[in-house]
DNA sequence: TTGACAAGTGAACGGATGTTTACTAAAATA
DNA sequence: TATTTTAGTAAACATCCGTTCACTTGTCAA
């Protein structure tokens, strides 16, 4: 079959998010596709070589992101001048479109769920889990809004009244009924504390 | 041994946060405490009923909590009044102490790490995390600041937040070297929300 | 003192686990 | 066309899983 490897990916991946890595079999996961197991392991020389897959995957998909939608990348030494070229309108763009893609679209959605579950297994995981999900994003609008607003203001309590609330509705969307109006409230909050900032800049 | 029957269910509630409850055998928990399995099913008939203890135990802790600090308790319908009672800084002092206990102390802590990670896993479990941790504690907010704000006051945004920053905290305190700056943090926060809460009641 | 009970041991149970192996059939390559 | 590679099967592997059972203690009441 074409495409047997991708497969096995995405089905692990979605399994990963619903139960956690070591409540998975890799009975489960062929049996879903349909195929004996000793299948799996002509493209994959054991279940963990599928996590680490399913892991590189995303840091590629993430560094190809981060560029497209012209923010600075986070792990590197930026210039200020790089911060303070985000405008406002850009971040809200790119907030919106993160939560999207967080929530919406199926790999990044599972690989979040699937580090939540993860997150307290071993040190690498929360590493992962802290830069993708909590900490990272945090750090990385700290760092925004100090480029961009005076000195005296707390660019780290304004980072956490940002995100905070972004960061809780990923977890109220995961079992909202209606989806479309978890969307609503962010777009609410993104709009209420964007203009709330144009008058203390 | 005495308080085995207790020391069973501290033991497995740490295991089952670092690891999930699959993840975690019976053996493992019985060699923590220096038992073999076979004692274990003296105190409890199977796992399944470990982990139900927990559920349960955790269930009456709370009840007890929110009569303590004289919150409206959140699951039956109360009177407008009620949430109009409850001011200002009990409400500040209610978040903090909230915070303090799902974060520093052991079993409540554990407990919220177990439930992040059994959260996808049945509609029960992710029923709990949202009643607990998410959606439960938004929508009481929500219903607290409708009451104590007039009717123009978008009470879900303001709850979204209020309450936002609060959940990060628990996310970022979990694997951050200066716990006290979260604190800090979270002092910070709850401190602006309400006297920039002042000027808008 | 005797006897019931509570709390532990350690071996055994059937079944599931991740992985390896021998084999097959189809497809790609020479 | 002949040969090698690829992608699959099915069975076997040692090991671990949750659970049960026969048995040994020590404690406490009758």
């Amino acid at each position: 079959m074409f495409g047997t490897k991708e497969k096995i990916l995405t089905t692990a991946l979605k399994l990963f998010a619903r139960k956690g890595y070591e409540a998975v079999s890799v009975s489960m996961i062929a049996s879903e596709l349909g195929i004996t197991k000793g299948a799996l392991y002509k493209h994959y020389k054991n279940k963990r070589a599928i996590f680490e897959s399913i892991i590189k995957r995303m840091e590629e998909t993430d560094i190809a992101r981060a560029k497209e939608y012209g923010m600075p990348e986070s792990d590197m030494e930026e210039a200020a001048s790089d911060y303070a070229r985000v405008s406002l309108d850009r971040i809200k763009t790119y907030t919106k479109a993160q939560f999207r893609y967080w929530t919406e679209e199926e790999f990044s959605s599972d690989f979040r769920k699937m580090l939540t579950l993860e997150q307290y297994g071993s040190s690498e995981m929360s590493k992962l889990y802290q830069q993708y999900l909590a900490a990272g994003p945090l750090g990385y609008m700290e760092d925004i809004f100090r480029a961009i607003t005076d000195e005296k203001t707390d660019a780290r309590r304004l980072a956490l009244e940002f995100y905070g609330p972004v960061f809780l509705l990923y977890s109220v969307y995961d079992e909202a009924e209606d989806k479309q109006a978890v969307l609503e409230a962010l777009e609410r909050h993104v709009e209420s504390f964007s203009t709330e900032l144009k008058n203390n800049i």
